[in-house]
RNA sequence: GCGGGGGUACCCGAGCGGUCAAAGGGGCAGGGCUUAGGACCCUGUGGCGUAGGCCUUCGAGGGUUCAAAUCCCUUCCCCCGCACCA
């Protein structure tokens, strides 16, 4: 039987402790791969294991195929993930402990992981012991490092300094997520460090001032070009007001606004005055730009935590105020300022149109609201109530009216979210304005434009991303490169106290791998590492202080540029991105990766990523337990395109695990035929062959799936076939299966290792070479022979199931020889690129012994023209076969197939044949004609 | 808004101009094996057909082509990313 744990023990130490995985340099052509490294969060689970297996088949078939492969990984452990974790542990938080437990941790290691360096150094070795190690990843262990080594971080200092230099840092405003506790923090949708909220976008509200007095209403609207059609103030008669001073103003905003105003705006002080909403109501203001005088009137959607609590009204325009208008009995009219087709005043037809009664009836408003905006903003004009802005696009006349307003200082910028972000203390997030952020500048023209042409020449799967990526480093913005805060990472050189955040720590950090190996094993230490020794080793620039020097230069111009990178999906529009220009920023030409590959997610059954905090998570450790690990690596390979995503189902997996199980059975049974040379060797020889062939190619363009399809499928049913023929030989079978095993090695190594050795072969499977396509052995003949056999077969059962009659005797006429003639001649044509009906009737009528056929010539010959049309046709009719023969050679095999007892084979050319069927006349090339009785 | 991807038989998923009624799995049906069940192995799985064929299908509607699931246009629907999350 078949015991998965283990080979895959006994291959794993084998394979280790005879360091296959170590690359070393060498005279051959070298291949870096790596795959983007995984943060230290936590245990990782199955999902993750579907990129990392492809680096390592990729890796495997590379170094089988002659390259010298440096296959090295590394941990990225800045951030706050590892910190949080160690934070939940030490507040003993239940679901933390429980995690962990259900992980498999030790209890005597969970109060250590209270430490973040505990966190760190646990979970390295988790992912290398139980995870990679245990997949078999020929992953060279001795370069592992993580990013908050000392010398990693001297590797990012010198970075930094590099992009200074090259006036890729910059210092600007900035606006970023921030929790009044915890300082900065991630909004995303994963809500790694927030508790709500993880949908919620930036939204830039214009803060409209509207004059009352000596106070100010700042009204917060996303569409400040829609300030010509207010008609009112809405206040929230509920809502208590308070007075706050800016720049010398006395504004008057909700309670919740003060505090996010304060981290936006400098100088802002708090009064203790505040003003119930109902006291504002019926008051009035003036609106800027226009002067006029609006009413303050009471509204209930109003909401006090949305921006500043106070809402302008443009009841033509905007679907709420229309309908708040209108349950406020007021007597106003909506002033409708922009045309649209269709509407005279957009918000009162939309809502008439839907049927919206009441304010309260969001749902319906809320799409209202969208339909109308998005007619507006790309259709609309405004008009002559607009003054000097009438007859001008929507689209274009918003950053316009802000600008004024801004320049008038009417108006202000407010930042706010789509919706409530609640961080993880329970603080609500709000937004701060840090007014020097320093920036990293991929904004820059020149950096973009030498990373788009780059990328245009590197080697993308898949293909799609490349057009993508160009696009994206088109719109991709300056980067703000450091916080304030307790985050692990490396610190900024040029601001103190100010770390690197983690995006920009882990760009360019490929490079650090072809060093890390010296540092591991202490011939250079940190400190010795200074931006003389990385200008040195990376650039060539200035001269070595240490022999040790020279040979991790060495090491570097061996090794680099990156052959292939390989990361999730979620990397597309960051990571990757970033990963390019700061080699394009940083480094020579010579040295920018080649190559990217993007492999898309496992997911649950409902169609959601696999994560931590959304459950579903399968622990790898029971997976390879349940599956074995070559049925899970085969799965990731072939269950469909690296470039989907897919549901993760056991019942796929189990599939899978039987899939390596009958293979293992039927090699077994394969290498217990113990027979001699049959007609039928040849076609297995040249079938495998053109196998191989085909699968090296699609390996060479990383297409894993359709290889492994050919490999575990393909290649399993020839032989089928091939013993289905009788065929038996020992010795032919011995040596395709020692091929086969090979194909197999890089995805399911364990088992092709298991039987390589059971043969009685020495080494490993995984040293050998990839099989490799072999010219010689190439015979389309006698794959079309064979094709015409399983044709015939085929044509006859499909006979037998329709007619339903039970043959005595089965007549089999082949094609005349002049149809064959014909046939040969077309492909010639073809190949001349001169095939027309025509031509290929006065080709075969130039044949003074082929005019006899005159009559059914010109029908066959229009035949012979329609089949040429597919590009495959050429090779399989360019060489006439002897049909008669081979089915007179196969027909003990035909016979039984069809269950008839006696078959008789004619030439259709042949005058004398019998013909109690009348069908010799439609016999033709690799079709020949059938009779039943 | 910007950018990307996708809609394929009962289901999951390949295919991305000719070898396509469409790989591979699952499910279902039949057969073999077995005391029985499971596992395993065959066969079938759009429709019609007493001759290897014909007809209809790859979200919908048009078009290009000798030939389209595959290319183009229009249209409907779904999914994803948009930045301090790696």
């Amino acid at each position: 039987m078949l015991d998965f744990s283990k080979i895959e023990e006994k291959w794993q130490s084998r394979w280790f402790t005879e360091e296959v995985h170590i690359a070393k340099l060498g005279p051959q052509k070298k291949y870096f791969i790596h795959f983007a490294y995984p943060g230290i969060s936590g245990y990782l689970h199955v999902g993750h294991m579907r990129g990392f297996t492809y680096a390592d088949i990729i890796a495997r078939f590379k170094k089988m195929s002659g390259y010298n492969v440096c296959f090295p990984a590394g941990f990225h452990a800045s951030g706050l993930p590892a910190i949080s974790l160690a934070k939940r542990v030490a507040r003993k938080n239940k679901q933390t402990i429980g995690y962990l437990k259900e992980n498999g941790c030790p209890p005597e290691i969970i109060p250590t992981l209270s430490n973040t360096n505990a966190v760190i150094d646990y979970f390295s070795q988790v992912y290398v012991e139980d995870y990679w190690k245990k997949f078999g990843f020929l992953i060279d262990y001795s370069r592992l490092m993580t990013t908050i080594s000392p010398g990693y971080q001297k590797f990012i200092e010198w970075q930094f300094k590099k992009l200074n230099e090259k006036k890729l840092l910059i210092q600007k405003p900035h606006f970023a997520p921030f929790c009044p506790n915890c300082g900065p923090v991630a909004v995303d949708k994963s809500e790694t460090d927030i508790s709500q909220g993880g949908n919620a976008e930036v939204l830039e509200f214009t803060l409209i001032k509207f004059r009352m007095d000596d106070l100010v209403l700042p009204a917060a609207t996303l569409r400040p070009e829609t300030v010509f059609g207010v008609t009112n103030i809405w206040i929230n008669p509920t809502v208590e007001y308070t007075k706050i001073r800016v720049n010398g103003e006395k504004w008057i905003v909700s309670k919740d606004a003060v505090k996010k105003l304060s981290a936006q705006i400098e100088n802002i002080q708090i009064t203790n005055e505040t003003i119930p909403g109902n006291k504002l109501i019926g008051k009035k203001c003036t609106v800027p730009l226009l002067d006029r005088e609006v009413p303050l009137l009471p509204a209930t959607f109003t909401d006090p935590k949305i921006a500043t609590g106070i809402v302008m009204s443009v009841p033509a325009h905007a679907p709420y105020d229309y309908v708040a208008l209108k349950e406020s009995k007021e007597n106003i009219q909506p002033r409708a300022i922009i045309d649209i087709k269709g509407y005279t005043i957009p918000a009162e037809g939309i809502c008439k149109k839907m049927g919206i009664k009441s304010q309260k009836d969001t749902e319906k408003l809320d799409k209202a609201t969208e339909e109308i905006y998005k007619k507006e903003f790309h259709q609309g004009v405004l008009n002559k109530k607009c003054g000097k802005y009438a007859g001008i696009k929507v689209s274009e006349i918003k950053d316009r009216v802000k600008n004024n307003l801004l320049d008038t200082n009417k108006g202000g910028i407010m930042m706010e979210f789509s919706e409530q972000v609640q961080c993880r203390c329970g603080e609500t997030v709000i937004i701060k304005k840090i007014p020097d952020q320093w920036f990293i500048k991929y904004s820059d023209k020149d950096l973009t434009l030498k990373s788009k042409h780059h990328v245009s020449t590197m080697n993308i799967y898949p293909q799609e991303y490349k057009e993508e990526l160009q696009k994206v480093l088109d719109w991709f913005d300056d980067r703000a490169c450091i916080r304030k805060g307790s985050w692990l990472g490396t610190g900024f050189p040029f601001k103190k106290s100010w770390i690197i955040e983690p995006i920009s720590d882990s760009t360019l950090y490929p490079a650090y791998y072809t060093l890390s190996q010296y540092v591991n094993q202490k011939k250079i230490k940190a400190d010795e590492m200074t931006p003389e020794f990385f200008d040195f080793v990376f650039l060539g620039k200035g001269t070595p202080k240490k022999q040790i020097w020279n040979e991790i230069k060495k090491s570097y111009d061996y090794w680099y540029p990156v052959d292939i990178n390989l990361g999730g999906k979620e990397h597309k529009t960051v990571h990757f991105p970033v990963f390019i220009m700061n080699h394009v920023a940083l480094l020579p030409p010579q040295k920018w990766p080649r190559g990217i590959f993007v492999n898309w997610w496992i997911t649950q059954t409902s169609g959601i990523k696999i994560s931590k905090s959304k459950g579903g998570a399968e622990p790898i450790p029971g997976a390879v337990h349940r599956y074995g690990v070559d049925p899970l690596r085969l799965y990731y390979a072939h269950v469909c395109s690296a470039h989907v995503d897919i549901e993760w189902e056991e019942k796929t997996l189990e599939q899978y695990k039987r899939k390596i199980i009958k293979i293992w059975r039927f090699v077994h049974n394969l290498l217990e035929i113990k027979g001699t040379a049959e007609s039928i060797d040849e076609w297995l020889s040249v079938s495998i062959n053109a196998e191989i062939n085909y699968i090296n190619k699609e390996l060479e363009n990383y297409h894993l799936r359709e290889a492994a399809t050919h490999i575990y499928f393909e290649i399993n049913k020839i032989l089928q076939w091939y013993i289905r023929r009788g065929g038996k030989n020992h010795d032919l079978l011995r040596s395709i299966i020692t091929t086969w095993l090979r194909t197999m090695a890089p995805f399911t190594p364990h088992i092709a290792e298991e039987i390589w050795e059971k043969m009685g072969n020495t080494g490993f499977v995984s040293t050998e070479t990839y099989p490799r396509y072999n010219p010689a052995l190439s015979n389309q003949k006698v794959l079309t022979k064979e094709n015409l056999l399983i044709q015939v077969i085929d044509d006859i059962s499909e006979i037998l199931e329709v007619t339903k009659i039970k043959p005595s005797r089965i007549y089999l006429h082949t094609s005349p020889p002049w149809k064959w003639t014909m046939a040969t001649m077309a492909c010639d044509l073809k190949e001349k690129g001169k095939l027309t009906i025509s031509n290929l009737l006065n080709t075969f009528f130039a044949r003074p012994d082929l005019k006899q056929h005159a009559q059914e010539a010109s029908r066959f010959a229009q035949k012979m023209y329609r089949i040429m049309q597919n590009p495959t046709a050429m090779e399989v009719y360019q060489q006439e076969i002897n049909e008669k023969s081979y089915l007179q050679e196969t027909k003990g095999f035909i016979k039984n197939m069809v269950n008839a007892p006696q078959i008789d084979i004619y030439n259709a050319g042949d005058d004398k044949a019998p013909d109690p069927g009348n069908k010799k006349k439609v016999a033709e090339p690799l079709r020949p004609a059938i009779y039943l009785e």
